[in-house]
DNA sequence: AGAATTATTAAACATTTGTTTAAAAAGAGT
DNA sequence: ACTCTTTTTAAACAAATGTTTAATAATTCT
């Protein structure tokens, strides 16, 4: 007979809950502002105030708590995405939110953007990104309503490609040069988070003009 | 008596003149696909087919060797800009010309967008660029040339910094998400080049229809 | 209280890191 | 041929790296 009940017959898991938390939210801290390669796993137990050997006991390794913080990250990158084109709205609708949403949500975290092009673009292994990242989205119908609205000719012509590449450039470049712009311009955080809220105005309008000419 | 010939009864400099620079083009190869933190010297020494001290004998360190592959790199980032700024054309054509210019650039180097922005972004002291970066750019008087269209009305009131993000948004960042597109939609680097091509134009139109409304 | 389990720490590990040293090789002037 | 200089190499260095081990502390169950 098996005894189930003794596979569950666990002295309790975690004395202080948060622990595995705080390591996390290090981690996270570190690898966004310094990246996987520019940081040591000292580095993020000095930021947790603890020991080196701590990260690899709840994490087995730098790379498996990397990928952890990585897929966070992600996920969140497209929430908000996911969360627009859910809603039940016209498709210029929804480009209008989705810009305002993805604004207002990079002001917030203005180095995701970064952190997530950069991890791709020197992953090391050429294996592809999980498709549970990308199905959310396709399943939300976005793309069959966006050929619909083409053929029924109140959008441009495009691509969803190129659509996406439009989008996404305008959205999160202005986040992710952040520094170039203030040396470029010599200009201070505060002008250039002023810079940058009007931008979301400058954005929207041009991108909803040229997808919806006829409106 | 000083004898001043004497600090020139210079040698045979060079025994191959392509020496350094060879180890030049492979620490821009590895660093720009790897970053910096992301190789070691080893890495480009391997690259090059000879030893570590020839890097440290010829640039002092890899820091050294480093910033002088970004401050190229760089020169070629700005290059095609300033180009276009000089030319003798109207705004509306020079910022035509400029998207052009750009695309066709970044075609051929389609890493250094991320390359540049990567290094920014991760610079560990907070100095400022050298000013000799940009002021060839604020040189050319493209900024007085803006400044007047905008007064005779020919051209959307927008400052002149987000008309930068504007620009470097469409510009960029389709360059840099190559791997993110790539993946998102599944298609391989061909279909992409396409796609890139296609973009040039989509990009040109919008932002001159929306930069230069009445014409 | 005592045994069992989990959490935390300190020390050690083998590699890898950037850099230096010292020697050898190659080239150029005399 | 010989010396002086430049270039290249191999070996060694100390410091930093990710990970493991073994011991201690803390917590929980009986």
């Amino acid at each position: 007979m098996f005894n189930f009940a003794a596979r569950f017959t666990n002295y309790k898991m975690k004395r202080d809950l948060s622990t595995e938390e705080k390591i996390k939210a290090a981690a996270k801290k570190v690898f966004m502002t310094k990246g996987f390669d520019g940081c040591s796993v000292r580095d993020i137990a000095k930021e947790v105030g603890s020991n080196v050997s701590l990260l690899n006991y709840y994490f087995r390794s730098k790379e498996k708590l990397f990928e952890l913080i990585f897929e966070g990250a992600m996920s969140d990158f497209l929430q908000s995405m996911i969360a627009v084109f859910s809603s039940n709205l016209s498709l210029k609708e929804k480009t209008s939110l989705l810009i305002e949403k993805e604004f207002e949500f990079f002001m917030e975290h203005p180095e995701l953007p970064m952190f997530i092009l950069q991890a791709i673009h020197q992953s090391k292994g050429d294996q592809p990104m999980p498709s549970h990242f990308f199905e959310p989205i396709a399943k939300t119908g976005i793309f069959e309503q966006l050929v619909l609205a083409q053929s029924k000719g109140e959008m441009r012509q495009i691509s969803i490609r190129n659509i996406t590449i439009l989008l996404m450039s305008n959205v999160h470049y202005p986040f992710m040069s952040k520094k170039l712009t203030q040396q470029f311009h010599g200009i201070d955080e505060a002008t250039l988070q002023q810079d940058l809220l009007a931008h979301q105005a400058f954005v929207k309008e041009m991108i909803i003009e040229y997808l919806f000419p006829n409106s």
